[in-house]
RNA sequence: GGGCGUUUAGCUCAGCUGGUUAGAGCACUGCCCUGAUAAGGCAGAGGUCUCUGGUUCGAGUCCAGAAACGCCCA
């Protein structure tokens, strides 16, 4: 260890800028590297990391999930695990392309087009590496040991793919150097050859989802649909149900509504109302509820129908009730449509030989509106789908980009997000209109680009889920399953462990209820579809892969060769039709993107390669990742590929974590300022400190993220620290290294039950700590840790200082010292995984600097709890409870008795039921747990009483949950028997309560205060204390009072904890007689090689006490010469 | 409309298979302790454990229903 890292230990320690230290001590050495040596022989540990989109800097979300990600890697490394230790970056798809898009300034399709396809998706790619880049610097500096690429490489082969792709380069891979162009480098990386992270751009990924959509097609699943679907008009996109949800938010729509005039019934009309004006043109239909009741009013000359439940809200002005009639009664009715007139409308209805009519439906409302439905198959989801069945006519009013086609005269071309002004105005004019009122509701918003959806009539692919069958799982038959993708997935579900367990039934109810998965996107950026469908005859073909296709190819294939397979060089390959000889392009369509991440286990598992490599760490063990948006995509997409190529789970375990706030329990977002970015809050509190935060925290509760949680976080890291520094300043001082202790050494066990059970309680700590992350607990086992660290602070070094800084007896010091030694360095390996940083610190100073033949990094340590079951000793463990609990009541008589800890006492009574600490425990060590009690609460004698001495009332309490069922009803009367202490004593422990017999193990017996004593009590536990004071105590006090008053005197001086002093007292001879039996210690606590009884000289620091005899003053300076007292 | 989750002190959260007196941290008040500790301790104040009903000798805990909030599906 180079002296640098390590000169002294500061109080108030600037952890950012010791982990930047550790990171670089770690690089220097190879850490890492090493740690993946040493286990490559160990069994496998399979983790399999979820893409991180490589497209922003990573934000203290995700740094949330990488830090479960990597604290599972390094602990199971630490049990000599074999890991693979790759990262992922997820690359293609639109939230890239909307990215790229913008800083081009682009707004449409048009402009990619324009820009040329080429290059936009070579931005797109250098994007994906510029954020890549970015996101592993600061996974770096999370702590994150993943196999990375080095950052500066990414750029570089950016920066070279951007001067020209066809370039030549040379990449340094793990087995050599790897030449290829840059383009190809880029689609090779994270391969077996080239190493780091994996892009899911890879060829490698998009060629084995190619394999996975043929498989997919070859048993019948993969199809074109057409339906009409949430559509961006921005992206040109539609999108899928998956996405849909992402994006609805508030908006203020027109709510308008129309009337519609009855072709037999002249001077009647129908009222519907629509928020979506540009859908008007489009409707075919007016739907009534067969079970709403509706009416005929009059207004003026007109009259109109409408639901009756609707009359005050959708009526203007005045009106009379005509008549009454339920729904059915309207069915059939003709109406004229407002635009019939447009060719588009004529055609469709004239092709089939219709008109606008009303229909009925189930699902119409009197919540809002007339009661009676717009129906616009071409424009709306349900619409059409009710259109479907009842075979309407569907007019697709819109274009990609969201303006009208051609055949709608004044309105083609125009914008239907745009239009709502003019068709109200257009329908004023001829009439139609009936009121226009804004309406604020949810609406679907594009989640990527934040454009309100429309509905359009598209073709889409699909993979069908299969039917849904309406009956209980468990009667689905063999064969019915077969054909049901959906059931096959949940099969595969079961198998799977859910942390926390309702993962599953959400899991269960997505795939219970989702439709078919959409695959398809018209746009650019993203996995190519390799599907190649045959314009002249209209079948289509799925090809499986790179190889496959070259067979195919009939045109196009040299321009395609030497690229990736994204578009457009894969576009330019042209295949035979099967049907009919026809020469056939691919479909123009990308891939969504979550195929692109589901296809990972098999792609960076080298599925295709090496089926050996694949088989040893498939499935993966373990993956964690956000649960609320992950059910229907990550976990989804990586179930249904696995389900479709192997039928097999893809991983054991998933460990789900909720939701990050900011610290006001809203989402962070810049322009609210509660916002905070990953790179200032790993400078400003940590990473430890934040690693530590997400560690202590239930992972399906949603985190609130800020600096003052942090705070709370870097409070009880300081306690581990503190304990540390101290053990470092009087290791210093004594000049005690852990090769000098004669105890470590030796290896025998202390005598100190101090000591003892300080190492007792480090084994059980190794012990618990190994137990709760194998259970993938690390909430669990940090509070585990918690407990240790304040154990270790508060009671043993509490309890151990003298020990360690005035002790005649070299040999318990040096036992001190071990025992000391021994507990920080297995705590710093015990916290290892969670807190990487911290814990190396204390290692490098604990363990590394003193000993060559040690590991040099706690990362390089095995876990520590090989010998943990000899260390425990329960009984010890719980005596020592108990002994605290009465150092508590202790305390709480002392407050009363409003005497100081520093007054001591004469006597205290410890009542216990069973007259002892615990049961187990030897005499020698319950003797020295009572010395601990008596030094702690400062009392001269301790004794140890049970529960029939005369100090205390004997008392029985029931086990409840034992006699519990057997007593049933007559509880009450045996608890108030028990209240008021009527019990009569039997035989054998036994005792009768209420006239209800109660056997030994059914009660305990329990001492309890007798009123009228200083006494306090604790579930059994009595304290007893006697409060007189004579005036030796009183002397005695006083003496303690003094020397505290000369120790804060000597930290005022600023002298070291090793400087002697000259001590001057000046108080009245007879006072300071009376303390003559305590000026030795006074003299050997505060370092004075010499008391004089006289007036100090002037001008050194003195201090005044007041003090139970008398007023002391009470002054110091520096002395020289040997530590001991001379008396005068 | 359906599914999942949440609801305990001013705030953040513990409360294991039901056991009679519901806890911790932060913040507040008083006292104490301290030559590692910006730490810690004791005490005080702060609760109709969201509500209603049920099971039970006994419910924060189990069951049913409701409400609010969040996420998902339709």
């Amino acid at each position: 260890m180079p002296e640098r890292h390590f000169r002294a230990i500061p109080a108030q320690p600037d952890f950012p800028a010791q982990e930047r230290r550790i990171l670089d001590l770690w690089r220097e050495r190879g850490t890492f590297a090493r740690l993946r040596a040493k286990n490559a022989s160990g069994p496998k540990w399979s983790f399999l990391d979820g893409p991180i989109t490589a497209n922003h800097p990573m934000g203290v979300a995700h740094a949330w999930g990488r830090t479960y990600k990597d604290l599972f890697q390094r602990f199971h490394a630490m049990l000599g695990e074999d890991q693979r230790w790759q990262n992922g970056f997820d690359c293609q798809g639109l939230w890239v392309e909307v990215n790229v898009e913008r800083e081009l300034g682009f707004t449409s399709k048009r402009d990619i087009e324009a820009y040329g396809i080429a290059e936009f998706v070579s931005l797109c790619k250098q994007r994906a590496l510029t954020y890549a880049a970015v996101q592993t610097e600061q996974s770096i500096r999370l702590g994150m040991w993943m196999e990375w690429n080095d950052p500066d490489e990414l750029r570089r082969l950016r920066d070279l793919l951007a001067t020209d792709p066809t370039q030549m380069v040379t990449v340094a891979g793990p087995d050599g150097p790897v030449k290829d162009t840059v383009e190809m480098i880029v689609g090779r990386l994270g391969m077996p050859e080239v190493g780091g992270s994996y892009f899911t751009f890879s060829n490698e990924n998009n060629d084995l989802i190619w394999g996975f959509l043929a498989e997919c097609h070859r048993r019948g699943w993969l199809y074109k649909g057409h339906d009409s679907m949430p559509w961006c008009a921005r992206c040109g996109t539609g999108i899928s149900q998956m996405e849909m949800n992402e994006g609805y938010a508030d908006r203020e729509d027109p709510g308008l509504t129309v009337r519609l005039p009855l072709v037999d019934r002249p001077g009647e009309w129908l009222l519907v109302w629509t928020t979506t004006p540009w859908t008007i043109p489009a409707n075919v239909a007016a739907a009534v509820g067969p079970d709403l009741r509706y009416v005929r009013v009059r207004q003026g000359r007109d009259v109109y129908w409408l639901g009756k439940g609707t009359l005050r809200t959708a009526l203007q002005g005045p009106f009379e009730v005509l008549e009454e009639r339920p729904g059915t009664d309207l069915v059939g009715w003709r109406y004229s449509g407002p635009y019939d007139e447009l060719p588009q409308v004529r055609s469709s209805f004239a092709e089939i030989g219709y008109s606008h009519r009303v229909i009925e439906w189930d699902e119409v409302t009197e919540d809002e509106g007339t009661g009676i439905v717009h129906i616009a198959p071409g424009a709306g989801a349900e619409d059409y789908h009710l259109g479907r069945t009842l075979g309407l006519p569907v007019i697709a009013p819109l274009s990609q980009d969201g303006h009208y086609l051609a055949g709608y005269e004044w309105l083609t071309g125009l914008d239907a997000q745009a239009v709502s002004p003019r068709i109200v105005e257009d329908l004023q004019r001829r009439g139609s209109f009936y009121h226009l009122e804004p309406h604020t509701h949810r609406y679907p918003h594009c989640w990527r680009c934040g454009t309100a959806l429309l509905f359009r009539v598209v073709d889409e692919w699909y993979i069908s889920m299969g039917e849904v069958y309406d009956k209980p799982r468990s009667e689905v038959t063999a064969e019915e399953k077969a054909r049901s993708l959906r059931y096959q997935i949940m099969d595969v579900v079961d198998r799977i462990r859910w942390i926390p367990g309702f993962g599953y039934e959400r899991e269960l109810d997505w795939l219970r209820t989702m439709a078919d998965w959409m695959i398809s996107k018209k746009r650019y950026w993203g996995l190519a579809l390799p599907i190649w469908e045959c314009e002249a005859c209209g079948s289509f073909e799925v090809i499986g892969g790179r190889e496959e296709l070259k067979q195919h190819a009939v045109e196009g294939w040299e321009e395609f060769e030497g690229h990736t397979p994204h578009r457009p060089y894969v576009d330019a390959v042209k295949i035979a039709c099967k049907a009919c000889g026809a020469v056939v392009s691919r479909i123009k369509d990308v891939g969504n993107p979550w195929l692109d991440a589901g296809i990972v286990p098999f792609s960076t598992l080298h599925y295709r390669t090496d089926p050996d490599h694949w088989a040893r760490w498939f499935p993966a063990d373990f993956i964690t990742e956000s649960f609320p948006g992950q059910f229907r995509n990550w976990f989804y997409s990586l179930l249904a590929m696995s389900t479709v190529l192997r039928n097999e789970p893809p991983f054991k375990t998933i460990l789900g974590y909720a939701t990050l706030f900011a610290e006001d329990g809203r989402p962070m977002h810049k322009s609210w300022g509660n916002s905070i970015e990953f790179n200032e809050a790993a400078e400003r509190m940590g990473v430890d400190v934040m690693r530590w935060m997400y560690a202590r925290r239930r992972p399906e509760d949603n985190i609130l993220f800020g600096y003052g949680a942090a705070d709370e976080s870097r409070r009880e890291l300081l306690v581990l620290w503190h304990s540390f520094r101290f053990f470092f300043d009087y290791a210093c001082l004594a000049g005690w290294t852990a090769s000098s202790g004669t105890a470590a050494r030796s290896g025998g066990r202390p005598a100190a039950v101090l000591d003892r059970w300080l190492l007792s309680r480090t084994a059980a700590l190794a012990e618990t700590v190994h137990r709760e992350l194998s259970d993938f607990d690390p909430r669990g086992a940090s509070l585990v840790i918690k407990a240790f660290v304040d154990d270790l602070s508060q009671w043993y070094l509490r309890r151990s200082r003298r020990r360690f800084s005035r002790n005649d007896d070299p040999a318990d010091r040096d036992a001190a010292f071990a025992t000391l030694h021994r507990a920080l360095a297995t705590v710093a390996s015990v916290c290892a995984p969670i807190l990487p940083f911290l814990t190396e610190e204390l290692y490098q100073v604990l363990v590394a600097q003193g000993d060559p033949t040690a590991p040099d990094s706690v990362h390089l340590t095995r876990w520590p709890d090989r010998d943990a079951a000899e260390e425990r000793d329960g009984a010890l463990e719980a005596g020592m409870a108990t002994l605290r609990r009465a150092v508590e009541l202790a305390r709480t008589l002392r407050g009363q008795a409003g005497l100081r800890l520093r007054q001591p006492v004469a006597r205290l009574w410890l009542a216990l039921p069973s007259g002892r600490l615990d049961a187990a425990l030897t005499e020698a060590d319950e003797s020295a747990l009572l010395t601990l009690l008596a030094d702690e609460v400062n009392v001269k004698r301790v004794e140890l009483i049970g529960d029939r001495s005369e100090l205390v009332e004997r008392r029985v309490k029931p086990l409840l949950p034992i006699i519990g069922r057997r007593v049933g009803s007559q509880v009450p009367q045996v608890m108030a028997a028990a209240r008021a202490n009527d019990v009569e004593y039997l035989a054998d422990g036994r005792v009768r309560l209420a006239g209800i017999e109660l056997e030994a193990h059914e009660v305990e017996v329990l001492a309890s205060p007798r009123p009228g004593t200083a006494v306090a009590d604790d579930d059994g536990v009595v304290v007893i204390m006697d409060t007189t004071l004579t005036p030796e105590l009183r002397a005695e006090g006083d003496a303690r009072e003094l020397s505290r008053a000369i120790q804060d005197l000597r930290k005022q001086a600023e002298l070291s904890l090793d400087d002697r002093i000259e001590l001057w007292l000046d108080a009245e001879a007879a006072f300071l007689d009376s303390l003559d039996g305590h000026l030795r210690t006074l003299a050997d606590d505060t370092l004075a090689t010499v008391i004089h009884r006289e007036p100090p000289p002037s001008g050194t620091p003195h201090v005044e006490v007041d003090l139970a005899g008398g007023r002391v003053r009470a002054a110091l300076r520096p002395a020289r010469g040997p530590r001991t007292a001379s008396m005068p």
